[in-house]
DNA sequence: ACGGAACGGAACGGTAGCGTTCCATTGTCT
DNA sequence: AGACAATGGAACGCTACCGTTCCGTTCCGT
């Protein structure tokens, strides 16, 4: 039966490439029971947090028995890593490396802002962070998902400048890219404050000049 | 008898600038007692984490009844956030605002680093940010002896250095806080990473460049 | 139309932990 | 010496919630 649910599991996953494989009689996993599971436990999420999220919330506020829970995934772990990989999936890094290294930290830092205000990310923000130090699977999801394309953005912006010598060669890539995603990301997931446009442009400004001077 | 603990929590929050006032009959809570339950309590933080630690844990560890736990202190809560107000006001923030910027630079960031490396920060650094958000009191407390603190320290050095002229008066004060907090957090506390004495002067180097520029 | 699996709902066993209470013992102040 | 409260230890009631199992019902694909 673990197997059966292992099954049922990698179904769900594969589910989003390629159809759902139907069984032969009828009856198949209603993609209406999944739609509701998924939005309440995401304001289960938004409400409780990671950390006292309760299945049986979860199924009370969606209308739903616990089973339909347990039918579509192994664990609550493996639920919530599951969904909030297929959230964050979706806000891809986009890279704009046109022109102007000022343009383009701007644009960039822009992003990063508009993806920090997710309410949503802000509330659960830092209690990922925190849950990813006892959980392995979710740590490395929010790596692969997360931060490693982010901080590849953040990388073409710093070669692509250095290339048509709007930095220098010896500038510190790693540094350089601690520069460019620090000050938002403390401002806004560690400070729980916004940044206005006003910030926004001063920090840009700001930004490229450390990234001038971050040479070693 | 809810008062009672009252009395003795304050008691006990009392004692570290007067010392225990002592009952009129002899017996009174033990300073051994305390002292294992408290080494108890941050060992069980660094392994089990803030969301994790169990009060019978805790006393099982200092060899101890729950008893003295709840004679001490009234709930969990109050417990470690007091635990960990009293660990965290030692290390106090320390202003140089001597002469160069550069050099304030700096001696800051090296301070800050070396707070930073603690094993137990670098533990439970992003489950306490994570707990303030549903935790008033702990928010609070954080704000008080750590946040607010270290950020006034920084504007000491910010405005010194606008005061002698290496600085524009023009520097929006708020976002060069940000500038010079910002990179060592993101990367020890959220990366998880050190920083050797390399990084920390190119750091040095590029927060200085990026604060001449920040102004608005 | 029919078969079968998914459905909602309820109950269950099991684990965990908080905060309380009791007790006989121990240690400390007067 | 004597009084008295703090002590370790154990047990308790309580709440919460995980993951499982069962049931009768509903819905879907053939």
């Amino acid at each position: 039966m673990e197997r059966d649910r292992s099954v049922r599991y990698a179904r769900i996953v594969a589910a989003e490439q390629k159809e759902t494989r139907t069984a032969t009689g009828g009856a198949v996993l209603r993609q209406r029971v999944t739609d509701a599971i998924t939005e309440a436990a995401f304001t289960e999420l938004a409400e409780a947090g990671y950390a006292r999220l309760s299945m049986e919330a979860v199924a009370r506020r969606a209308g739903v028995g616990k089973a339909a829970l347990y039918r579509r995934w192994p664990s609550k772990q493996a639920m919530i890593t599951e969904l909030i990989r297929g959230k964050v999936t979706d806000t891809l890094p986009h890279t704009p490396a046109t022109g102007a290294l000022h343009t383009d930290l701007r644009e960039l830092l822009a992003t990063f802002r508009g993806q920090l205000a997710n309410p949503l990310l802000a509330r659960i923000g830092t209690e990922l962070l925190a849950e990813s130090s006892h959980d392995g699977a979710l740590a490395e999801m929010l790596y692969t998902e997360v931060t490693a394309p982010r901080r590849l953005a953040a990388r073409a912006i710093l070669q692509g400048a250095i290339d048509h010598g709007e930095l220098p060669p010896t500038l510190d890539l790693e540094l350089g890219t601690d520069l460019l995603i620090a000050p938002l990301v403390f401002r806004m997931l560690l400070m729980q404050d916004r940044s206005d446009d006003d910030y926004l442009e001063t920090l840009t400004t700001a930004t490229e000049a450390a990234l001038k001077a971050a040479v070693r």
